[in-house]
DNA sequence: GCGATACTCCTGACACTGTTCGGAAAACTG
DNA sequence: CAGTTTTCCGAACAGTGTCAGGAGTATCGC
């Protein structure tokens, strides 16, 4: 329902009529509405971690920043309700339970893991990656969604960014 | 109201009880609860608009870029839920009029005279610009807000950015 | 197999939201 | 002063998330 509607359309008592309940007893289940996004928020965090995971980084940079970029980006352009609801604020009254929050800082510290482990060790590259790739998925699915006008970005901004970071030109 | 608790927590009977109306006499002023958020809308995208033009270009790209750089994520950092209701999709019932729309296109067509004014006229370029910029202000808001971290990115972002699209490395 | 306990679900209701209708004052206009 | 327009409100509607209390049902210990 989420993923067709949108996050913030969702309805307990929608959701309670596709399963044949009243709205009341999905309290049964959920402590609340946000409880729902809670368990959203989680899933989506644990997908991410685990493609994080299951993706054999390169030992040069280059290929693995890339490999890293398009991961994230496709992540977030496949389902644009998930990223919104994991990494944008657009269920505002909406804050992960410490539970839920612990995946996303482990997420955030596999990320920060295997940029380390291609020589990207200062905060402010880590920073400044994290803003480069989150602009670009934001960007794609704001002004393009569906497309890939951004996506095709991908190389070229890793490009850029490994020239400024490592030097050279090559790879 | 919006600026102190947020987008998503304006309430009509709220706002109507701040200025001594029933809520209902709102409709007066304002045919629907998106209607004042497009009013929000409009004026913010006028007052960007202002700032662009007041600014006065560098001839150096690298200069410029730096200044439209700070200027836009200022604008962001100082009013978040400015910049909610501007750039991002924290109310997704929300969609602007074609007025309000036409303002936020000036806007942009603005900026992206301003670009290609130091040099930078193709397409991809301007979006990876666009991207860039709108990935440190969302960074900046949602890790740090009221803080500087990725505000002190910027000159870094932009000397990344103009090696790549210009070469070179100095200024 | 039986009694106690835990779980599941529903009825009813509360406080809140944005919004529409119809009418009453008030302000402005000729 | 008469007529028209603007401003405002009372009543009400449909919708939301949520709580309290009570049935019915499954499960567990003996």
């Amino acid at each position: 329902m989420v993923r067709v509607n949108g996050v913030n359309a969702l309805s307990l008592r929608a959701l309670a009529r596709a399963v044949d309940m009243e709205p009341q007893s999905l309290y049964t289940y959920f402590a609340s509405k946000n409880a729902v996004y809670d368990q959203l928020f989680a899933d989506g965090n644990r997908e991410l971690l685990a493609r994080f995971e299951r993706l054999d980084v390169s030992d040069e940079p280059r290929p693995a920043l890339r490999a890293i970029a398009h991961l994230f980006v496709s992540f977030a352009a496949e389902d644009q309700a998930r990223y919104e609801l994991l990494f944008l604020r657009t269920i505002p009254e909406f804050e992960p339970s410490p539970e839920s929050y612990a995946i996303a800082v482990e997420v955030f510290s596999k990320g920060r893991a295997i940029l380390a482990s291609v020589g990207l060790r200062r905060d402010e590259d880590f920073d400044l990656w994290t803003a480069l790739v989150s602009g670009l998925s934001s960007q794609q699915l704001a002004n393009d969604p569906g497309g890939d006008r951004y996506i095709k970005l991908i190389d070229n901004s890793v490009a850029m960014f490994s020239e400024h970071v490592f030097g050279g030109r090559d790879s």
